[in-house]
DNA sequence: TCCAAATGGTCCATGATATGGACCTTGTTC
DNA sequence: GAACAAGGTCCATATCATGGACCATTTGGA
């Protein structure tokens, strides 16, 4: 039913688009396909459909990730998902990457803080993904968005923060990009009012969303960039639409400002001692270092 | 240097060997080299070397790799090291595989009552992988190992618990198969040593590295398992050999028991909740659940 | 400043490799 | 128990990945 997404990532230059590893390229769709749907893993045939390729090929690529441990098949439902490598190997990447561990302490104080539900967004193309959701302890709350979950960049609070934080060549294209599936899936966020929004929220210095995904669900947000001006992601809050009147957004604000600031610290940090490292690896004999062995 | 290890991971049978996915396979195995070494990240020539490809095709599958954002190029040094779509992935795939984030508090409780530095280990093929370190606060720490370290099965504290606690075929296999690198790469861990190593873990009912990886650095481990009886990983214990004196070890040993109890019933738990969700999917029709229409 | 060596990166003719239509198997519905 | 649907596999074909040869850029030495 949407096979007019897939099938045509080249970059309609006729001659310019053969990547030379078709292959791996189809594989690695098909994990990025799964891991947008972890909870309970997906079917075969909705794999076929998602991805436009054909079951005895995909069957044979997800085998392929299977092998390397990126993929598990449920043997009660059949169904594919994320497999314990690829956990692994989040791990792993951790050590590069670690926006999540870097923002749980502002996170949690967020949550302590409000007592409502905080959340770090990153972007993955044109789609914001929701890193964590830390839960906090007003006994109502939503629970519209978790952990993993994706939405088009512009959709929700911290997906609109991030977008409104890109420059307006990249919204343009993202907005068109998406035009597809926001008029199919999401109700109340057509290219124009989202547009809107954009520019309130610019002006503004705090995204809002009020209640456009779930009725009565409101969402606030800030995004935070990296030293070299990239936006790294954003931190949000959820409530119900009674904690979120013009005063408590004000307040609620100033706390997500504040906690972003202390992000874009922590990021500007990091870029240092990585700099610092990558100076020095050339010199360092490496004292102890046991195992792996030079070669 | 290391051509040996690669290239025949085909079960030796001769026709069976071929996946129908050769590229992806060997796309995916770059991958997992590139995640053995994520600290610096690796430069051509050894991924060339460490992988048993040439040169172009290496280079090939790395550019498709780093097209679907699981490798990246550091620009400066030009080394390959995993990309943030590794992490995200990881994230999502943390919804399954969750045994870090099920550790994260046992790991908190024993570094906080031992004063010394924890350590969450899990297997991965013939190899143990550190999950976790969770840093101590005495004032001389060992440095031995570090979150994402890998050694053979059976080298070192958590990965020699990891190893007893497998049935004697698994451990004959999987020594055969480690032989060549133990030998290389780590002396004081020959095969036949090891196997008394082992005998005696299983007889005392938890493992200890006296120093054998670095001197002065001793590890106290112990397995802990899936509900249906599989290994899911080691919880450890490091400090300096003064700190690991018989007496303390009986101490350390009782500790680390209370807590790989715990996981076990924290996991049990989760297959429990699993199988519940797996036999409710047919019949619930989601209440609100935005975005993600059927299809 | 220049040259040499090493390493990173690319091209393109060739055939090994991935492809997908057709078919088989298993589980579910009426 | 027959019909349907979904999962899974086979295998001849031509497409796609392969790797030897080559170019480009960086490093370090004189």
């Amino acid at each position: 039913m949407d096979h007019l997404e897939e099938r045509l990532p080249q970059n309609s230059v006729p001659g310019a688009g053969l990547s030379g590893s078709q292959s791996v390229d189809r594989a690695l769709g098909l994990l990025s396909l799964i891991g947008r749907e972890p909870a309970e893993g997906l079917p075969l045939g909705e794999i076929v459909s998602g991805s436009g390729l054909n079951k005895p090929t995909a069957r044979r690529l997800l085998l392929a990730l299977m092998r390397a441990g990126l993929v598990e098949q449920e043997p009660q439902t059949r169904r594919y998902c994320l497999g314990e490598e690829a956990f692994v190997l989040g791990v792993l990447a951790a050590r590069r990457h670690g926006l999540l561990e870097l923002a749980m302490d502002g996170l949690r104080r967020l949550s302590a803080q409000t007592q409502d539900t905080s959340f770090l967004t990153v972007r993955r193309e044109n789609y914001a993904i929701c890193l964590h959701r830390e839960e906090g302890t007003y006994p109502v709350r939503t629970h519209a968005l978790q952990t993993g979950d994706q939405h088009p960049l512009g959709v929700g609070a911290g997906s609109l923060a991030i977008m409104a934080a890109l420059p307006d060549e990249d919204v343009d294209r993202i907005i068109a990009a998406n035009e597809p599936v926001l008029l199919a899936r999401y109700p109340g966020f057509a290219p124009e009012p989202m547009r809107a929004d954009i520019a309130v929220t610019r002006e503004r210095g705090f995204s809002l969303n009020p209640g456009r995904l779930v009725a009565s669900s409101w969402g606030i947000g800030r995004a935070f960039r990296y030293p070299d001006g990239r936006v790294a992601g954003a931190l949000s809050l959820a409530a119900i639409d009674s904690r979120m009147l013009p005063a408590r957004q004000a307040e609620l604000s100033a706390l997500l400002a504040r906690e972003a600031a202390r992000m874009e610290a922590l990021l500007a940090q990091m870029f240092v001692s990585k700099q610092g490292k990558e100076a020095m690896a050339a010199a360092a004999p490496a004292p102890i270092e046991t195992g792996r062995a030079a070669r």
